[in-house]
DNA sequence: CCATTTCCATAGCGATCACTATATATATTG
DNA sequence: CAATATATATAGTGATCGCTATGGAAATGG
């Protein structure tokens, strides 16, 4: 069996998967350039040379803080995709998951893609542009989804453009996540929104 | 006639009106904590004191910004609302008349509303409150829309939750203004949000 | 003209920003 | 026990934050 080797030095007194839940739930609930080092240090119970320690700098923390959230909270929601063929039950796991997930849970309301960096400087253009590029990244899974099920929809029917408004429901979800946070609100917008999908199917 | 008699001291190089629009236009395109003092007095070519002396903190300058939206765009975005007697040519206009504001004209994209202080610190806490507000104010008056055309609708219609619904399309709306910028893909998003007014519509 | 009124520009306030140089604490290695 | 390696805490960097005290500039009133 593997003896797990203590390393030579100093101990350090978090992790980096510690560190990083920690800050991916403050730019969560407070967003990227609200989120100080002092106040992520503070909920870590550290100094700011340990943080920079594990991650070079807060941009390079806040990249790998959206790589976790969507690898946990982001593949959660939009694992109904691969789990139904029909798309319609997709479509509503993905919605409902959502709910799940932007009110739902020991976590900040919302969602760090749909509202991350909508507004911000200039100055942090290359992040802004990366978090509407994820936006994109989600609408196009849900459209190749679609079109994986060509033959469930009506003839003629573009489905790129009707990703595109799934895409803003749960956007607008997301915020309305933030202000209410109410299940039972969010999840008569998904209904509404997937009786649009109903429109569009063939039986 | 009425004579404009000249005030008594040096004249002001801005007055409040100028220093409000390009205040507006700068909070729309980077959000309330973004846009710093300095770059609001340096856009407006004046000096901090100036700025200080029409506008005595820069919350009460972003409320006025609000404030100057609402009464301009927001009003604009609503008229339908009282133009049509038909809902659902009342909601069509609404949401094409958000389309021209989102993507369209001299100004930044997106909703200052809709995706304003969406994410913000503890600090902005009051702030952040007014325009989750203010999202919450613009659902309540399309659900009043659509009570008042109550005998449109197919019995049993939760117009509340059909007011969320499009509340979310708006703010979604708003959010993919940002990211692709595109009035043909917010048209199709408006469209698809419609078919669902359609739907619950009596003939 | 001078006095008065009003606004503007310079400069800087204390606080906080993201980030780091230095030295000390705590572990393993030999 | 050193010697080495790593992480820590203290304390601070220059820059920028929102905001303002001071004094001079630019107008009118007498």
């Amino acid at each position: 069996m593997e003896m797990e080797k203590a390393p030579r030095g100093r101990p350090r007194r978090l992790d980096k998967e510690k560190i990083l839940e920690i800050a991916s739930n403050l730019f969560w609930q407070q967003g990227y350039e609200a989120t100080s080092i002092n106040e992520l240090v503070t909920a870590m119970g550290i100094t700011p040379p340990s943080l920079y320690a594990a991650y070079s700098s807060k941009e390079e923390l806040y990249l790998a803080a959206i790589d976790r959230y969507s690898a946990s909270y982001g593949r959660q929601m939009l694992s109904g995709l691969a789990l139904h063929s029909c798309v319609y039950e997709a479509l509503r796991t993905v919605l409902y998951e959502c709910v799940e997930v932007f009110v739902g849970g020991d976590h900040p309301s919302g969602c760090m893609i749909s509202t991350g960096l909508v507004e911000s400087s200039n100055a942090q253009g290359a992040l802004a542009r990366k978090l509407a590029d994820l936006r994109q990244q989600t609408i196009q899974i849900i459209a190749d989804k679609f079109k994986s099920c060509e033959t469930q929809f009506v003839e003629g029917t573009d489905l790129q453009a009707l990703a595109s408004f799934f895409g803003a429901t749960i956007q607008g979800m997301a915020v309305q996540a933030r202000d209410v946070n109410c299940p039972t609100e969010l999840h008569k917008i998904a209904d509404h929104s997937l009786s649009v999908l109903q429109a569009c199917r063939r039986f």
